[in-house]
DNA sequence: AGGCCCCCTGTACTTCGGTACAGTTATTTT
DNA sequence: AAAATAACTGTACCGAAGTACAGGGGGCCT
C-alpha cells in the first residue's frame, strides 16, 4: 500500500499538535481554501465546526477536492452526529483530540477500505440488533413472531431476505421438504397466501391478517 | 488493550492454515459445537457456509457463545451478503482466504470498536450516497421509479401489493403474457431475481441493485 | 396412557413465476 | 428513412412454490 497524503481541514486551517505528531507531512487547509496545487491529497480529515449540518460540508469537499475518503473529527462526538456523517459517506468518525497512535490506526483502516465507527455508536447498533432478536417473540408491536414457532420464525426471516426454499433448507441444515412444511405453516398462521406477503409482514410493511 | 481470545467457527471446525498463521493460539470450533469450557473467547470468526442466510447463524452464535463481536469470513464475498451480515450486527466482513496480516488488522480494528466493511461495499455506499446528492434533491431513496417506464411502474406497484400476474392482468386490462413481459423488464432494470425483491424495493425496505 | 405441539422426511401433484423463442403496432428520435 | 423505445400478444418450457397425501421421533401436560 502506498503512503497516503493526508490533508487536514479545519475552520482556521491550523494543524492540531497531535495531528502533526501523527502525520508529520500532513497538509493543513481551511474550509474555504481551494484544492492545493501539485499532487493532490488522498485522504481527507475534516474537523467539524460546531453546530453545522455535515452533509453539505462533505458534499462540497467532494466537489472541490474529488471523491476522496473522508474522516470526520468532532470536538464533541455524539452518536447522532456520527450517523449523519456516515449517511454522508464519511469513512470514519472520531474525536478531534484522539491520540496520535489512534489517528494513525484510523487512517490505516480507512486507507484499506474500512469504516471506523467508534465504540459508542457500535455498541448502540449491536444492542439495538440483539434486542430486536431477543425480544421479538414476545412483543415488538407487530406480533407476527408471536404467532410462529421458533423454527417458523427463522424461516419467515429468511423469506424476508429473499431466500428460496432451497437456500433456506441449506441454511438450516434440513431438507427442502421440511422448509415447505414450515412455509406452509407460516402462511396459514399469518393468514396470507404466499411468501411475498410474509416478506412484507416481516419487514414491517404490512400487518398480519390473522387474529 | 488486552490480548483477544480468538475463536474460529467453520462447518468442519478445522483451522485454515492462514488463520493459524495469523493467530497461533486461536481456537477452532464447528458450527454445532457448544461453548468451550474455561475462559471463553472474546472474538468470533465465522466462516460462512455456502448459500445460507446469515441472520439465523449469527443469532444462534450469539445465543450460544454470548454477545461477542463477530467477524464474518466468506469464501465468495459479495455485497449483498455483506449487507446481510452487517444487518445482523456483524463487525466485519472479509474474504476467507485473506492474508494473515490482513486478518490481524481486521481483528485489531474490531477489537477497538471499528467496523470492517471491505472495499467493494464501501465503494458502493460512497457511490450511492454521492449519486443521491447529485441527482435527487427532490425525492430521496425512491429512485426505483426513475428506472422504469410508466407501465412498468404500475406493474411494480401492483407487485408490491402482492398481486399475482393474473390479477395484475385483469387490473390493467391486458393479458397475463404481457404482464410477464413487464415483470421481466422490471426485474432486469432493478437488477433483482424475483418479484419478492421488487416488492421490498418498492416498499422502501431495500434499495435497487442497479446502476 | 393419550393428546397435543414441534420438528423432521418422502412422493406426487398443481399452479405460478420467469424466460426463450417469435412476432405486431404506434410513437419518437436521429 | 431508419432506428430506437414502449406497449402488446402468442406458444412453449422449466423450475420454484405450494398443497395433499403419507409417515417418523421427541417433549410436555393432564
Amino acid at each position: 500500500m502506498k503512503q497516503a497524503r493526508h490533508c487536514f481541514i479545519s475552520e482556521s486551517g491550523e494543524l492540531q499538535a497531535r495531528w502533526q505528531e501523527a502525520f508529520p507531512q500532513a497538509l493543513g487547509l481551511r474550509l474555504a481554501d481551494p484544492a492545493p496545487a501539485g499532487a493532490g491529497p488522498t485522504l481527507l480529515w475534516l474537523r467539524l465546526p460546531q453546530g453545522r449540518p455535515v452533509a453539505p460540508l462533505l458534499a462540497e469537499l467532494r466537489r472541490r477536492l474529488g471523491n476522496l475518503p473522508c474522516i470526520v473529527l468532532s470536538d464533541l462526538p455524539d452518536d447522532d452526529q456520527a450517523l449523519a456523517c456516515f449517511a454522508a459517506a464519511a469513512r470514519a468518525y472520531c474525536n478531534t483530540h484522539a491520540a496520535p497512535a489512534y489517528l494513525r490506526q484510523v487512517a490505516e483502516v480507512v486507507a484499506q477500505g474500512g469504516l471506523w465507527i467508534g465504540e459508542s455508536l457500535m455498541n448502540r447498533l449491536v444492542d439495538a440488533t440483539s434486542r430486536v432478536e431477543v425480544k421479538s417473540p414476545s412483543e415488538s408491536g407487530n406480533s407476527w413472531a408471536a404467532l410462529l414457532s421458533p423454527r417458523e420464525q427463522e424461516v419467515a426471516r429468511a423469506i424476508a431476505e429473499g431466500a428460496s426454499n432451497k437456500e433456506i433448507a441449506r441454511g438450516l441444515g434440513i431438507t427442502e421438504r421440511t422448509v415447505k412444511l414450515h412455509v406452509g405453516a407460516v402462511l396459514e398462521k399469518l393468514g396470507v397466501r404466499d411468501r411475498l406477503q410474509v416478506a412484507l409482514i416481516v419487514s414491517g410493511v404490512r400487518q398480519s391478517q390473522s387474529a
